[in-house]
RNA sequence: GGGCGAGUGGCGGAAUGGCAGACGCGCUAGACUUAGGAUCUAGUGUAGCAAUACGUGUGGGUUCAAGUCCCACCUCGCCCA
C-alpha cells in the first residue's frame, strides 16, 4: 500500500534540522566563489501574506540553485522595523512601538518565512529599530553631514492644521489629511534636513546604462525621475525695479521671443516683492488658496489654469518687449527657479493658461519659417521644432541651431547662461515622528548645530515614559529630560534634534550591514564589505523601483566616496517579480491582494492544507517572476497534486526494491552511459539528461523561469509514470535499477530549490545518504552529458508552399540531399505538386523540407 | 499628452523566424472502488462523421516560412506629465 503525500508531517522537522546542521550560513571567505542573494526585507506589519510570499519564494529558489552549484552563497533577511504604522498602532492600543514591532518579528519569522521552507542565514538578521542598528544608520549619516552631503534648509511640508503635525506624501488622501478627512492640507514652509542627492544626480543617471542586469523598464523609470533636462535660465529685469531679475529656466530658449508674459510661483519670495497695491488683494487670496493645494493637484489641474496679475512687468531682453508678470500655482518654487516664461504659441500649457487669461499669442516658430496664420489667431500651440520668425537676428534659423545662438547672446549680454536642470530634488529625510531613527545632531544656542561625537553615539531612542497621542507633532519634542543635553563644544545648555530620519535610509545600507551584522564596533568591516558587495540577484517589487533602488544606489555611491566600501553600484542584478493579485469581493474584481481588498490568502491555513512546497511551487508555476500572478486555489491543488504524484511514485518503486541505496549519482551516470540498455532505460535516460539541460536552462540567471521549470519536471515525473507502465507490460524487471535510481535522483536535486522539503525527505527515505548530517541543499547541481539529450530519429516536417503536408521519422543526421530526395519521393507531396514544377526547395537538416512551387 | 510593456484555447500560460497551444487547471470518457471531491488510463483550439478547412487583438508589409521581424491602428496595464 502507498503511503500519502503529508507534508504535515515533515516540513517542520526538516527546517529545525537544517538550522541544527547550518548549512545555510554564508562564510566571509571561501575558496568557493561568492554570491550575494537578497531580497527586500519587509516592513514588520505582523502577517504576510501568500502575496508576500511570491518574493522569498523566488530570491529563496535562486539563493537555494546558487548553493548547488558550489557558489558561497550570502542569503540574509532582516526587517524593515521604523515606521509610522508602528507608532500608529501604539496611539490605537495602548502597545510600545518597540513591542508592537518586536512581537510582528517574531511571527514573522517563526510562523511565516522560516514555515515557507527559506534559506536564510538568520545568524546575520538586521532590524533596523534595534539600537545596534541604527547607532550605525546614525554614524553613516555623520559621515553624510561631515562630507557636506546633509544640509538643513527650509522647504514646503504637508501640515495639518488639525492634528498640529506635519504629514507624509502618503497620509495626504484627496488633499486632505488622512484622519480628518474635512481639512484640507496645507503647505507650510519649515525647516527640514535634506540629504543632497541632487549632487550625485548626474552620475546617477549615466551609470544605468551600465546596469545591464535590470530590467529595462526600472532602469527608464530612474531615468525619468532623475528628469535631465538641458536648457537654458533667461534673465528677465523688471520694469519698475532694474535691480531685479527674474530668471527663468527653459528647455526652449527659441521661443523666447515668443514670450507674453512670465509666471511665478505663489511662493516665490518675488511675489510679494513685485505686486502692486490695486492688485495686492487678489494675489494673497490667491496665494493663500494655493497653499492649501498639494503639489499633485496643482500639476494634475492642468485643464482649468488660474492665475492673477501682479501689476508689475518684465523686459525680454531680446527684443525690448514689456510683459505681465502673473502669479500661477501651476508653477512649483522647487522646481527650476520658480518662475516660468510663458510662450503661448509653441507650449499647449502655456496656450491654455493664455486663452484663459486672455493674454496675446505670438507665433515665433513654424515649420518653414512662414507666418502660419494671420497674428494672433494661432488655433493651437505649435510644440515641434522648426524655424524662427518674428525672431529679429535669429529669423530663418533652424530650432536646434537657434538654441545655441540664443543662449550664447544670453550669456554675452547678462541675460542668462546655458543650464542643465533636474526633476530630481534633494532628499528630505526629516521626519517629526517618534519611531525612527534621531538624527544625531545638537542645537546650541550659542555654537549653532552640532553633530553628535561618535563616541557619545548611540542617541538612543527613550522609550518610558513616550505619549503616543497620534497628535500633536513628535513626542519626542515633548521629552524635555532626553532633549536636555550639554553642547559637545561650548558645554552649555542645548537640546537634541527632534526629527527622526525618513524609513528609507534605514534600508538604503542594510545590505552592507548584512556583510557584517553583528559588528559592535562598526557598521560594517570595511574587508567583508568588499568581499560580498556587490549584490549579484536582487528580488523585489516593482513598487520600490524608484526610490529605494535610487536611494540605495546614492548611498552606495556617497560612501564609496567617503571611502568607505569600493564598489559603487550595489546591485548588478535586479528581479522586480510581478504582483499577484486575486479576485476581490469587496469590488467584484481581479486585484493585489491585500487586506484592504479583502483578498489575502493567510499562510497558515494554507501551508497547514497543502505544505509550504505546494505553496512555493504554485507560486513560481502560474506565471513567470516578472508578471504578474493571479492566485485561485484550483492552480495551488495542481502542485498539491504534482507533490502527490512523485510521493507515490517513490513509494511505490522504493518499496518494489527499486533504489540502490547509497549511490553516488554522478558515478552512476558515468556507468550508465557505458552499459548496453534496453529501449525503455535509453528512453528515459535520455528523457533525464534532457531534463536536466532544461532546468539548468531555466534557472540560469539569463532566464529565471520557474514555471517552465517546474514544466520539465512534470514532463520527467510523466514519463516515470509511463516507463513503470511500459516495464510492467513488458515484464522488465525493476529491482535494483540502475536508470530508475539515476532518474529519481536526478529529479529530487533538480526541484531541491523549489520543493526543499519533499526533495530532502525523499532524498532520505530512498536511501540516497544515509547520513543525517548530509543534505540534498548542499548536493551538487546535476550536470548532463549533451549526447544523452539528442534523439537519434527526428520528426522531419514536409511543408509545400509554406503549408504543412505530411511528417517522416528521419535519421538524425540525414544530408540535406537525402532528406531533399526523401520529401519529393513523399506521396502527399506529390499530391500536392500535382506534376507542377519546383522553384526551390528549403532544406533544413533535422527540422523541415519546404517545396515551393 | 509622452514613454514602456502586453494582447495566444473555457482559464493560467509554452513556443533560438521552422510542427502554435508544452506544462498545469477545468472538462469528457473508461478503469479501480461500498463510495469518490482519491488514484490510474485515454481524450480535449474551432467547424466537420471524415478527408479537410480555419485559427495567436485589427489591417498591411518583409520572408520559401511570421505568435515571433517592420509599419499603421485598436484595447488593456504600468510609469511620467
Amino acid at each position: 500500500m502507498v503511503s500519502q503525500y503529508s507534508p504535515q508531517e515533515f516540513e517542520n522537522k526538516w527546517q529545525e534540522h537544517w538550522e541544527t546542521l547550518g548549512i545555510y550560513k554564508a562564510k566571509d571567505q571561501d575558496v568557493k566563489p561568492k554570491f550575494y542573494s537578497l531580497v527586500m526585507f519587509p516592513y514588520p506589519s505582523g502577517d504576510l501574506h501568500m502575496g508576500h510570499m511570491r518574493v522569498y519564494t523566488i530570491s529563496d529558489v535562486i539563493s537555494r540553485h546558487r548553493r548547488m552549484l558550489g557558489y558561497n552563497v550570502l542569503n540574509p533577511m532582516g526587517w524593515d522595523a521604523f515606521g509610522l504604522p508602528a507608532e500608529n498602532a501604539a496611539a490605537k492600543n495602548k502597545l510600545h512601538p518597540d513591542s508592537w514591532t518586536k512581537k510582528n518579528i517574531q511571527f514573522m519569522r517563526d510562523s511565516q518565512l522560516k514555515k515557507l521552507g527559506t534559506s536564510y542565514d538568520w545568524e546575520r538578521e538586521v532590524t533596523t529599530c534595534d539600537v545596534d542598528y541604527y547607532h550605525w544608520t546614525q554614524w553613516l549619516f555623520l559621515k553624510f553631514y561631515e562630507a557636506g552631503l546633509a544640509e538643513r534648509k527650509s522647504a514646503p511640508v504637508n501640515w495639518c492644521p488639525q492634528c498640529m503635525t506635519v504629514l507624509a506624501n502618503e497620509q495626504v488622501e484627496n488633499g486632505a489629511c488622512w484622519r480628518h478627512p474635512e481639512t484640507p492640507v496645507e503647505q507650510k514652509e519649515m525647516h527640514q534636513w535634506f540629504l543632497r542627492i541632487t549632487k550625485y544626480g548626474d552620475e546617477l543617471l549615466k551609470s544605468l546604462d551600465e546596469l545591464k542586469g535590470w530590467p529595462e523598464r526600472v532602469r527608464v523609470m530612474q531615468a525619468n525621475w532623475i528628469g535631465k533636462s538641458t536648457g537654458a535660465e533667461l534673465h528677465f529685469t523688471v520694469e519698475s525695479k532694474p535691480n531685479v531679475q527674474i530668471k527663468v529656466f527653459t528647455t526652449r530658449p527659441d521661443t523666447v521671443f515668443g514670450v507674453s508674459y512670465v509666471v511665478l510661483a505663489p511662493e516665490n519670495p518675488l511675489v510679494s516683492e513685485l505686486t502692486t497695491q490695486e492688485n495686492k488683494a487678489a494675489v494673497e487670496a490667491y496665494v493663500a488658496e494655493a497653499k492649501r493645494k498639494t503639489e499633485l493637484d496643482r500639476m494634475a489641474a492642468e485643464k482649468n489654469k488660474t492665475g492673477v496679475r501682479t501689476g508689475s512687468y518684465v523686459i525680454n531682453p531680446f527684443n525690448g518687449e514689456v510683459v505681465p508678470i502673473l502669479v500661477s500655482d501651476y508653477v512649483l518654487m522647487s522646481y527650476g527657479t520658480g518662475a516660468v516664461m510663458g510662450v503661448p504659441a509653441h507650449d499647449e500649457r502655456d496656450f491654455a493658461f493664455a486663452k484663459a487669461l486672455d493674454l496675446p499669442v505670438t507665433e515665433v516658430i513654424s515649420k518653414d519659417g512662414q507666418p502660419s496664420c494671420a497674428p494672433g489667431e494661432m488655433k493651437a500651440a505649435y510644440c515641434d521644432e522648426g524655424i524662427l520668425l518674428n525672431s529679429g537676428s535669429f529669423n530663418g534659423l533652424k530650432s536646434t541651431d537657434a538654441i545655441a545662438k540664443i543662449t550664447e547672446w544670453a550669456a554675452a549680454n547678462q541675460a542668462g547662461l546655458a543650464r542643465t536642470q533636474y526633476r530630481l530634488r534633494d532628499w528630505l529625510i526629516s521626519r517629526q515622528r517618534y519611531w525612527g531613527c534621531p538624527i544625531p545632531l545638537i542645537h546650541c544656542q550659542k555654537c549653532g548645530i552640532n553633530p553628535v561625537p561618535a563616541k557619545s553615539l548611540p542617541v538612543v531612542l527613550p522609550v518610558e515614559g513616550v505619549e503616543f497621542t497620534g497628535e500633536g507633532g513628535s513626542p519626542l519634542a515633548r521629552m524635555n529630560e532626553w532633549l536636555d543635553v550639554d553642547c559637545p563644544t561650548c558645554g552649555g545648555k542645548a537640546r537634541r534634534e527632534t526629527d527622526t530620519m525618513d524609513t528609507f535610509i534605514d534600508s538604503s545600507w542594510y545590505f552592507l550591514r548584512y556583510c557584517d551584522a553583528n559588528n559592535p564596533q562598526e557598521a560594517f568591516s570595511q574587508a567583508k564589505v568588499d568581499y560580498w558587495m556587490p549584490v549579484d540577484q536582487y528580488v523585489g517589487g516593482v513598487e520600490h523601483a524608484i526610490l529605494h533602488l535610487l536611494y540605495s544606489r546614492f548611498f552606495t555611491r556617497a560612501l564609496k566616496d567617503i571611502g568607505l566600501v569600493k564598489c559603487v553600484e550595489p546591485f548588478t542584478n535586479l528581479l522586480s517579480q510581478g504582483m499577484v493579485t486575486m479576485y476581490s469581493p469587496n469590488t467584484g474584481r481581479i486585484e493585489k491582494m491585500s487586506k484592504s481588498r479583502g483578498n489575502v490568502v493567510g499562510t497558515t491555513a494554507f501551508f497547514e492544507k497543502y505544505g509550504a512546497d505546494a505553496a512555493r511551487l504554485f507560486t513560481l508555476f502560474a506565471s513567470p517572476p516578472e508578471s504578474e500572478l493571479e492566485w485561485n486555489e484550483d492552480g495551488a491543488v495542481g502542485q498539491y497534486r504534482f507533490l502527490s504524484r512523485i510521493w507515490r511514485f517513490c513509494d511505490d518503486i522504493n518499496s518494489r526494491g527499486a533504489i540502490i541505496k547509497n549511490q553516488d549519482l554522478t558515478a552512476l551516470g558515468d556507468k550508465l552511459k557505458s552499459s548496453e540498455l534496453n529501449a525503455l532505460d535509453k528512453g528515459l535516460l535520455r528523457l533525464v539528461h534532457k531534463t536536466i539541460k532544461a532546468v539548468s536552462n531555466d534557472l540560469a540567471q539569463e532566464r529565471y523561469i520557474f514555471n517552465t521549470a517546474i514544466a520539465r519536471c512534470m514532463e520527467l515525473v510523466n514519463g516515470l509514470y509511463k516507463y513503470l507502465q511500459d516495464a510492467e507490460a513488458a515484464s522488465i524487471s525493476l529491482k535494483d535499477s540502475g536508470v530508475l535510481t539515476f532518474a529519481i535522483g536526478n529529479l529530487l536535486l533538480l526541484m531541491a530549490p523549489m520543493a526543499p522539503h519533499l526533495t530532502e525527505e525523499l532524498y532520505h527515505q530512498l536511501g540516497y545518504v544515509e547520513d543525517l548530517q548530509k543534505s540534498i541543499h548542499v548536493a551538487a547541481w546535476p550536470v548532463f552529458d549533451e549526447a544523452l539529450t539528442i534523439d537519434d530519429e527526428v520528426e522531419l516536417v514536409l511543408q509545400v508552399n509554406g503549408k504543412i503536408v505530411n511528417k517522416l521519422a528521419t535519421q538524425r543526421g540525414t544530408s540535406k540531399d537525402k532528406l531533399e530526395a526523401l520529401a519529393m519521393a513523399d506521396e502527399k507531396v506529390q499530391a500536392k505538386l500535382n506534376g507542377a514544377s519546383t522553384k526551390r526547395i528549403i532544406v533544413v537538416p533535422d527540422k523541415l523540407v519546404n517545396v515551393v512551387i
